[in-house]
DNA sequence: CATGAAAGCCATGGTAA
DNA sequence: TTACCATGGCTTTCATG
């Protein structure tokens, strides 16, 4: 059992790392890719699918060339910390689609996110009516990425 | 020509974004979605792609449920930013999986990144002996992601 | 108990009109 | 754009280690 349980744990991990790169490859492919029978790919596939390991398919779409090639890191403080206000802000949050991500922090400041917009004018735009403009928000700090040295969605397993 | 062009930019923005949120959707599925034919969603997906808008279709893992529940910032300042020093610094980022996004950033800090740990120890580790053991890296600060508000991979189009 | 092999059904992709 | 056809993948069943 503890031979067929490696061997499991390897092959899901093996999956994991292929999905992770190219998530459009068939049961039969992974099958090839990993030494397993396609029936076998798809019933781990489906039980890593249930347990919550493998989350949503999604397409990867250059942001250089839908206009959105420039990243910003915005740091941002609340006025209030109240559970409610809290909420508020992260609604706000995830009412923003140019937000892409966004990390409650530790530290100096509550909150830590990637901005996506076209250009300078258009995240100084962004900054100041949506952002500065919101009740709660005390103080912000942003920072310009100057390049994409690396951005995977693929974790390490 | 100006209603089609408009009717086209249209038509792909709504395209991206539904391959944004399910890449695993069919093209008869996205079709309906978008009110256009399966032939004519299938040859804009195919331009979208040969045109390089479209990326990869990856497959996203719940990084909690493979050990990988803690998400921290890390900003690095190198001591020589002579071209070749940049390029070994940035190699050695691209060779660490537990680093999944590295900006080079305008500031104070020359770059900005990612990390996701199984746990305190876990980056500790990873901090003193690949990071601060690396002979162009003078200093960093790391700030340690409390939850995560918000993560997506979908550009606003 | 999980795996591997085999087969049928079905949906999909691609093409022709 | 619509309709069609052939291809291939998905899913189940059964036998096996």
């Amino acid at each position: 059992m503890k031979d067929s349980n490696q061997g499991a744990q390897s092959l899901d991990r093996r999956l994991l790392r292929l999905l992770q790169a190219d998530a459009s490859l068939s049961h039969a492919a992974l099958a090839e890719q990993v030494g397993a029978s396609p029936a076998s790919v798809w019933r781990r596939i489906r039980a890593l699918e249930q347990s919550g390991v493998l989350g949503p398919t999604v397409r990867l779409v250059d942001a250089a060339r839908v206009g959105r090639g420039v990243s910003v890191m915005l740091q941002v403080r609340l006025r209030s910390h109240a559970a409610e206000e809290r909420r508020g802000f992260e609604a706000f949050v995830h009412g923003r689609p140019e937000i892409l991500e966004c990390h409650s922090m530790s530290g100096e400041w509550d909150y830590q996110m990637r901005i996506v917009a076209a250009d300078v004018a258009d995240y100084e735009r962004f900054l100041m009516r949506e952002v500065l403009s919101h009740p709660n928000v005390a103080t912000s700090a942003s920072h310009f990425a100057l390049s994409q040295v690396k951005y995977t969605t693929a974790l390490p397993v």
